[in-house]
RNA sequence: GCACCCGUAGCUCAGUGGAUAGAGCGCCGCCCUCCGGAGGCGGAGGCCGCAGGUUCGAAUCCUGCCGGGUGCGCCA
C-alpha cells in the first residue's frame, strides 16, 4: 500500500492526464495553509504556460476531474490557481493501516554491504565533544541503513600508526631509556603488563605532542620512530601493543556508556601491509608520481573552479600519510566485501577536501568501483558564544565528562519524579537528552555546544519525546484492548495525517544520507500527539467507536516514535 | 589571494521555487475534581544580511557587495 501522499500524488496524476495534461505534474504536498485545507497541488501554474491557458482555468478543470475520487474530497481552486483538498478519511484510513506492522509501513529495498566509518578515537588521547558528534551520526545512519535493508557495517577507524605514535615512544623513550622496549640487544620476551596506564598515557602524550613542536631535534626523533614502528621494529611494536590496548579499552569503555558498538575496529596498522603494493600499482599506472622528494597522486579534473592538491601517497621522509591509509582501507573493503554498494565517512567537515582527495584517487585506480563514496561532514563546534569552544582548562569537554554531567541531572530529574535510584532509566534518558540534541540538527550546520541546552528535558528534546511514547503506552496498558481506525474528527485528524507522513521523512533521512528528517518527524508526532492528548479523552470516551478509533491512533503513535527512536538509538522506557 | 559553507524572531535553529515564513528556549497571560503538567492553549516578537536580476510567483535560483566560519601537499 503507498504513502497517503503518493495515494494523492496517484489521484492528481490521474486528473491532470484526464484533462490531457502532463501527469508529472500532479505533484502533492503538505498545504501551506493547514486552516484551508491539509493538501495542495500546484501543477497548474505549469500545466498552464505549457498549454498556453489561464492557471485558474486549468486548475478548476483538474479539480472537476476530481470531484468522483475516493482519495480526495473537499477540493477548491484558491487564488490564481492553487488546487486544495483534503485527504479522505478512506485514504488515511488506508495508509495508515498499512502502517500496521513493525516497520510502520516502510520496505526495505536496499542490498549490499554498507560501511559506515565514525568514532574515530586517537589513541592516547582523551575523546572529547567532537567525537559524541561522529559517533551519534555514525550509529544513527549504521541503523538507518540497516532497517533499509541493507547489511551495515560500524567501523571505527583507529589512527594507530601515524606521527603521534612516534612522539609518544620518543617521549618515553627520553624518560624510560632503561626500559627493554628501546634495547636493541633485547630478544624478548617482552612484559605482558603495560608500564604506564591509559590515564598517564593521556598526560603524557600532550607533553609529547609540545615538545615535537618546540624542538625540532625531538621532531626528527618523534618521526624517525613513526617510521619505525611502521616498519616493525620489535620493541616499538611491543610498546605500541600496550598503548593501542588501553587506548580501544578506553574508547570502547565511552561508546559502551552511549550504548554504541561497532562490528570492526580496523585502523590503520591492519592495512599496512597493503601500502607497497598499492604505491607500486599506482606508480606503475603512471597515477602516482615524484614530486617534491614525495610520491603524489594528482587528482584534479577538469572542470574544478577549486584549488585541488594532490593526494599524498609517501612523505618525502618515505612515510604514508593518512591519505595513504585511507585508499589503503577502502582498496581493502572493496575486496574484502565484494557486495559492498557504499562507504560512508563520518567526519568533521573540515576534512571535506581530503575526502574528496581520496575519493578521486580511489576513482582513478578503480579500486572501489561500484562502491557510493559518501562524506558526511558535520559542523564545526562552538560554544555558546558562538567562538570555538573551549573549557575553562581551554580544550574541548571531555566526552566522558558530557555523559557524566547528562547522567547526574537525569537522575536528578528523577529523583523529583519520585523514580529515584533506577540507574538503568536514567542512562536512556541520558542517551535520549544527548542523541536528540545532536541528532536533531543536519549534521553539515556549524554546532554549537552549549551545554545547558544539550542536557534540557524541556521543549523540543528526547525526553520530550520519550515522555509522549511513555504516555501513550500508559493509556495502551490501561485499556487492554486494540482499536480499530475509524472515523476522525477534527481533533483527530491532525495526529493521524502526520503519522501518515512518515514514509516519506524515512526515505528523506536515507537519500540525504542524515539522521535529522527521522529526528524531526518523531517530534512532530510526539507534538501532534500531545495535542491530541489533551483534546481527546481514550479510555473515558463513550462512544465505542470513537474510542476504538482513538485508540488505534493511540497504538500507532507508541509504535512509530519507538520504530524512529530506536533508529537513533533511542528507547523507550515504560515509565519515566 | 583563490575556493567552499553560512547569514531567517532577543537566543539556538528548521524551512532550498508557491499563498499570511515555522519550532524550541526566553518574555506576558490562561489551563491540574478529568487517560502521567518532562504537558496544553493564547499573546508579543521577522524589510529571511544588502542591492540588482530570472520567474505568473524568490528566504529558496543567478550576479555583485557586506559580515562570519573553514580549507588551500609532506599533522591526523
Amino acid at each position: 500500500m503507498p504513502s497517503l501522499l503518493d495515494q494523492l500524488t496517484a489521484a492528481l496524476a490521474g486528473a491532470f492526464a484526464a484533462c490531457g495534461l502532463d501527469p508529472a505534474l500532479g505533484v502533492v504536498r503538505e498545504s501551506d495553509r493547514p486552516e484551508l485545507c491539509a493538501f495542495q497541488c500546484n501543477g497548474a501554474f505549469a500545466a498552464a504556460k505549457a498549454a498556453r491557458r489561464p492557471p485558474k482555468e486549468v486548475a478548476e478543470a483538474v479539480a472537476a476531474a476530481l470531484i468522483d475520487s475516493d482519495t480526495v474530497q473537499n477540493v477548491s481552486v484558491a487564488g490564481p490557481g492553487f488546487i486544495n483538498f483534503d485527504a479522505s478519511r478512506i485514504a488515511i484510513s488506508s495508509a495508515l493501516a498499512a502502517q500496521d506492522n513493525a516497520r510502520c509501513g516502510v520496505p526495505a529495498t536496499g542490498a549490499g554491504t554498507i560501511i559506515v566509518d565514525y568514532g574515530g578515537p586517537n589513541p592516547a588521547k582523551a575523546m572529547h565533544a567532537g567525537h559524541l558528534r561522529t559517533t551519534l551520526i555514525g550509529d544513527a545512519l549504521k541503523r538507518i541503513f540497516a532497517f533499509a535493508g541493507y547489511r551495515a557495517l560500524g567501523n571505527t577507524h583507529l589512527n594507530d600508526l601515524g606521527l603521534p605514535m612516534g612522539q609518544i615512544i620518543s617521549e618515553y623513550a627520553a624518560r624510560h631509556p632503561e626500559w627493554p622496549y628501546f634495547d636493541p640487544a633485547f630478544t624478548g620476551p617482552y612484559p605482558a603488563e603495560a608500564p604506564f596506564t591509559y590515564a598517564e598515557l593521556e598526560e603524557i602524550y600532550p607533553q609529547a605532542a609540545q615538545a615535537c613542536k618546540d624542538d625540532p631535534a625531538r621532531r626528527n626523533l618523534a618521526r624517525q620512530a613513526a617510521v619505525d614502528l611502521q616498519e616493525g621494529r620489535p620493541g616499538y611494536r611491543a610498546l605500541w601493543g600496550h598503548l593501542m590496548r588501553l587506548s580501544k579499552a578506553d574508547a570502547k569503555r565511552n561508546f559502551d556508556s552511549l550504548g554504541v558498538s561497532f562490528e570492526l575496529w580496523r585502523g590503520e596498522a591492519d592495512v599496512h601491509g597493503l601500502i607497497p603494493g598499492i604505491g607500486r600499482d599506482l606508480k606503475g599506472r603512471g597515477l602516482a608520481v615524484e614530486s617534491e622528494g614525495a610520491l603524489v597522486v594528482p587528482v584534479v579534473e577538469a572542470g574544478d573552479t577549486r584549488p585541488m592538491p594532490p593526494l599524498m601517497y609517501y612523505k618525502s621522509d618515505g612515510a604514508a600519510t593518512y591519505g595513504t591509509t585511507d585508499v589503503a582501507t577502502l582498496c581493502d573493503r572493496a575486496q574484502t566485501y565484494p557486495d559492498l554498494v557504499r562507504a560512508v565517512y563520518v567526519a568533521d567537515r573540515r576534512q571535506a577536501l581530503h575526502f574528496e582527495q581520496v575519493f578521486r584517487t580511489a576513482r582513478l585506480a578503480g579500486y572501489a568501483d561500484g562502491v557510493d563514496l559518501t562524506f558526511v561532514g558535520y559542523g564545526t563546534m562552538n560554544g555558546p558564544d558562538g567562538r570555538p569552544f573551549k573549557t575553562r582548562s581551554g580544550g574541548l569537554p571531555r566526552f566522558d565528562d558530557i555523559v557524566a554531567e547528562t547522567l547526574e541531572r537525569a537522575r536528578a530529574r528523577l529523583a523529583e519524579a519520585g523514580l529515584r535510584g533506577d540507574e538503568a532509566l536514567a542512562r536512556q534518558i541520558m542517551m535520549a537528552t544527548l542523541k536528540f540534541a545532536d541528532l536533531v540538527n543536519p549534521p553539515a550546520a556549524d554546532y554549537v555546544f552549549d551545554p545547558e541546552r544539550m542536557t534540557a528535558f524541556e521543549g523540543k528534546t528526547g525526553p520530550y519525546v520519550l515522555y509522549q511514547a511513555v504516555r501513550a503506552g500508559a493509556i495502551l496498558e490501561k485499556a487492554g484492548s486494540a482499536g480499530a481506525l475509524g472515523p476522525l474528527g477534527v481533533d483527530e485528524t491532525p495526529l493521524a495525517l502526520t503519522l501518515a507522513a512518515w514514509p516519506e521523512a524515512f526515505a528523506q533521512a536515507l537519500a540525504a544520507p542524515s539522521p535529522h528528517p527521522v529526528a524531526a518527524q518523531a517530534y512532530r508526532v510526539a507534538q501532534a500527539f500531545s495535542r491530541f492528548y489533551g483534546a481527546c479523552p481514550v479510555l473515558s470516551e463513550a462512544d465505542p467507536a470513537t474510542r476504538a478509533a482513538r485508540l488505534a491512533l493511540v497504538a500507532r503513535t507508541r509504535a512509530q516514535i519507538t520504530l524512529a527512536l530506536s533508529l537513533l538509538g533511542i528507547y523507550v522506557p515504560k515509565q519515566m
